[in-house]
DNA sequence: CGTAACTAGATTGTGCGCAATTGAATTGCC
DNA sequence: GGCAATTCAATTGCGCACAATCTAGTTACG
């Protein structure tokens, strides 16, 4: 079953040779299918004003509005670091409202002002012209998304 | 078959809601694990001072030296932004050179020193490590390379 | 109370990732 | 040979991504 892909020179190595090498490939691939996305959805996104990391935060907040930068950053895996910037440049875009909470004044809660709730709208016809250029059936792209989920959260449990 | 699994709210839309839905959730999906693997390879690769991007590149030359910054860029699907100061930088480490072509002075290229070629071995104990992390089947892992790597090819050629 | 531990967010510094521009070298075509 | 088009690399500018550090606000505990 492992036979027969094996690479013509291996040289000392054992039998896990061919199991490394796939590691490497499918690190190559997720790495290039990101940019990948990146790229394909750059320039549908430019008509919006958006990069892919703001418009993923935009999805987020579509799904729920009025969230702390904490509660997007969990959602979307990314600190506050890369957020506070982001989230400043959305502002400046006049997409959302940044508001300490009175509650708890150590919370900044990100609202969608109406010009970043009806971008979604536009944004619809860019989904659909994703979901063109990606181009697979439901089931296929259900289970590639399920096998991605599980691998991030198998690497997660193990750090 | 795709009914039972709509959104509560679905209003004034039609009937690819769902798609639209899956499509997003794919693209979290392969923004997120392209990040969890970053994140993985880190403190691995931290010993052999390392990036990951850097260490990307270093197993292209270990596949095949003496390479000109275009055919790297090629394989991992970087331009000579991202490339020249990376290398410049793997070459401050003193694992590879930067060296003019004398048959065509346009191109640079790039070789291994021999440090950088005995990192490889202390990088096989790396991969082994990423292998246990992601700890999937052989067959999975090589059914989720196939593909990211058809997802891929689909979107750029639509570009 | 009051102080220690914790939490949220911002800031700084390093390193990608890519578009656009520049400059040098090569190729092609007359 | 001589000039235009092409190719390769480097540079610049902008926007993530993340570790480390800092500040301010909150909670827990004696």
């Amino acid at each position: 079953m492992k036979s027969g892909l094996m690479k013509e020179k291996v040289q000392a190595t054992d039998s896990r040779e061919f199991e490394i090498k796939l590691d490497t490939q499918l690190c190559f691939a997720i790495y290039g299918a990101a940019h990948a996305f990146t790229r394909t959805y750059k320039p549908l996104l430019e008509p919006l004003g958006l990069t892919y990391p703001q418009y993923l935060v935009m999805v987020t907040l579509w799904e729920e509005d009025d969230l702390p930068v904490k509660a997007i950053g969990d959602r979307l895996g990314l600190d506050s670091g890369t957020l506070s910037p982001l989230l400043k440049r959305l502002e400046q875009s006049g997409l959302v409202l940044r508001k300490r909470d009175r509650e708890d004044e150590r919370l900044v809660k990100i609202s969608l002002t109406e010009k970043g709730s009806d971008l979604r709208q536009k944004a619809v016809g860019v989904t659909k012209a994703i979901g063109q250029t990606i181009g697979c059936g439901m089931e296929e792209a259900a289970a590639l998304r399920d096998a991605l989920i599980t691998l991030r959260k198998r690497m997660n449990e193990t750090d």
